[in-house]
DNA sequence: GCCGTTTTCGGCCCGACTGTTTTCAGTCG
């Protein structure tokens, strides 16, 4: 059982625990505990399994420990057993609906009955939940569009999650003699922000011991199907993973093939079609003269050994899979004007992070080595603004008092730059949470929404508008608010919004946390087009959180960008004259 | 349930918004 699967039942205790009514502090425990876990690169298995002292964790305890073991030993938990005896399981997905939490899922579960998403849509569509007390019509309506809005995004799996069960998985198939390659293709080496299923190429000696080994994977619920050079297994959550046996002599065209996207391909193949080659995942073939069907049986075969082969057989240079999408690429491809694309060394430097000063869990020079490590020449303390108050956002008293510690530990630690930054709230009426004053003295001012999400379009976008107009803004972070596969941008125009960052020099963040990669990839281009200035910011809440930033690189390589577009590629000198600008 | 230390228990992120009320509970960030 991997950490992600460990931190997830964890979680729903904690939400079957707040079901029951327990005390709410138990109740974040569970959840702190989870945090924690997901965020371990050690895998816990491998701690119990050498005995390590998982209380050393923070947030572990005496009973989470044992919890941890228990899962990792016997693949369930016990409590959570009990407690789904108590209480149908079904509620804790109830739960995930932006307005449903713990108390109001427990009331419609006794009062209606309601145990499912589709049972509560039933119950609205009828018209019962709006004649509970303390419910109302507004409250009916809002639920149903919930559920719409949650409908139309369950199925695919967040990168990073997908990839916390994957790599285990390829590094279990890699430890076996005789397995020469190995990669997955598909949306996941594309690098797209969710996936769907997950499809491993893999040439190896002996095939049965190569699917013997797959299919008996500690981490497979059920084998789908398992043939001679085929296999598809269902990991946790109901991840499928499909698994292809492959000669040699066509694992390049395999690769392409299995890559995609689609759109990709198909272009490719007309492209093919055109120079009277056929490309199939075998590889490219001649297609014999005077045959009028693209699939006329054997042919000459022109390429498949390598992937670069294939593009080369239809005239193009090989084309990064973050390209693949028919956006543009394979015109580019010819005309050899394929963006040259920025990757996780260009980075000198980390604009968004915040520290023990809001609610990061770690101190200013904590998060100073994390960078250093990294080889950073640079970073920026960002911490929340007042307005939002459960992470302790900094008022101007507060924030000058930080200053004097970044002061001291600059003078400490002269080997990196600490920019002075904050992510400043932005209020409703598009007002920023921080004095003029104060504003001026930051090196780098970051701007963003965590309230009121719901406004209509148009006031939103002028919202956003007026912040992004204030002189002393640098970058709109994580501009549109989203929350993959937990809740929708906001209604905003943000056509209008890029455009007003243009205007007034404002860089765009994107955010390279993987639950919000905020601009997606298209937007990213959009912005890029316009001529826009990128940050990439992890919004790290911990030294460890540093590392995202990869999963930022992915989506900016999806955006064409490359050096020139991302401002933390810059020398320090350069960027600083950046900011000084506005 | 965890943490810290004050070795035995008290504190644990808090304020705003919403929809329903008519003074507030639930939810969210």
């Amino acid at each position: 059982m991997e950490n992600i699967e460990i931190a997830h039942v964890l979680r729903d205790v904690a939400v079957l625990l707040e079901i029951r009514g327990a005390n709410p502090f138990r109740v974040r425990a569970y959840e702190n505990a989870a945090r924690t876990i997901e965020g371990h690169t050690t895998p816990l298995r491998k701690m119990v399994d050498d005995g390590a002292n998982l209380t050393e964790l923070p947030a572990v305890g005496k009973d989470m420990a044992s919890h941890i073991i228990e899962l990792v030993t016997a693949g369930r938990l016990s409590l959570l057993d009990e407690l789904a005896q108590e209480i149908p399981l079904t509620l804790i997905e109830l739960t995930r609906l932006p307005g449903v939490g713990a108390k109001k899922a427990k009331r419609l579960w006794d009062e209606l009955g309601v145990e499912t998403i589709d049972d509560l849509e039933r119950a609205a569509s009828q018209g019962d939940i709006a004649r509970l007390a303390g419910f109302g019509e507004k409250s009916q309506q809002k639920m149903l569009s919930a559920i719409a809005a949650y409908r139309r995004r369950t199925g695919r799996y967040r990168l990073a999650d997908a990839e916390k069960l994957v790599e285990p998985l390829v590094e279990h198939l890699r430890g076996l003699a005789g397995v020469q390659r190995i990669e997955v293709a598909g949306s996941y080496r594309r690098r797209r922000e969710t996936v769907g299923d997950v499809d491993l190429l893999v040439i190896a000696q002996e095939a049965e011991q190569v699917m013997e080994r797959f299919t008996s994977y500690q981490g497979v619920r059920h084998v789908e199907l398992a043939g001679a050079t085929k296999a598809t297994v269902v990991l946790t959550w109901g991840l499928q993973v499909d698994l292809r046996l492959l000669p040699p002599e066509s694992y390049g065209a395999a690769l392409q093939y299995f890559t995609g996207s689609k759109e990709h391909n198909v272009k490719l193949r007309k492209r093919a079609g055109a120079r009277g080659l056929s490309i199939s995942e075998y590889g490219v073939v001649r297609v014999p003269e005077g045959s009028d069907t693209v699939d006329a049986g054997p042919g000459e075969l022109v390429a498949g050994q390598d992937e670069a082969d294939v593009y080369a057989a239809v005239g193009l240079p090989w084309i990064a899979p973050e390209l693949r999408e028919d956006r543009g690429e394979i015109e580019a491809a010819e005309g050899g004007d394929l963006p040259e694309l920025i990757t996780i060394e260009d980075l000198r430097g980390d604009l968004q992070m915040h520290s023990t000063w809001s609610d990061g869990k770690h101190s200013i020079e904590e998060m100073l080595d994390g960078c250093l490590e990294r080889g950073y020449e640079y970073f920026a303390v960002t911490d929340h603004s007042k307005a939002l108050a459960m992470t302790g956002g900094l008022d101007a008293a507060r924030l000058r008092e930080q200053w004097e510690e970044i002061a001291e530990v600059a003078a400490r630690r002269q080997e990196i730059r600490i920019l002075r930054g904050m992510e400043v709230d932005i209020l409703a009426d598009g007002s920023l949470d921080l004095e003029d004053e104060l504003l001026q003295q930051l090196d780098v001012v970051l701007v963003s929404v965590h309230s009121r999400f719901d406004l209509p379009a148009a006031r939103q976008t002028e919202r956003i508008l007026r912040a992004v107009a204030h002189p002393a803004v640098h970058v709109l972070a994580h501009p549109t608010g989203r929350l993959i596969n937990r809740r929708d941008p906001m209604d905003f125009d943000v056509e209008e919004v890029l455009a007003g960052c243009a205007e007034h020099g404002v860089i765009v963040e994107h955010n390279a946390h993987p639950e919000r990669l905020d601009l997606k990839d298209t937007h990213l281009m959009r912005a890029r087009e316009l001529g826009l200035r990128v940050s990439l910011g992890t919004d790290a809440h911990r030294v460890g959180d540093l590392d995202l930033m990869k999963y930022g690189v992915d989506q900016a390589r999806r955006a064409w960008l490359g050096t020139e577009d991302v401002v933390n590629t810059y020398s320090l000198e350069r960027l600083l004259k950046v900011l000084r600008k506005r």
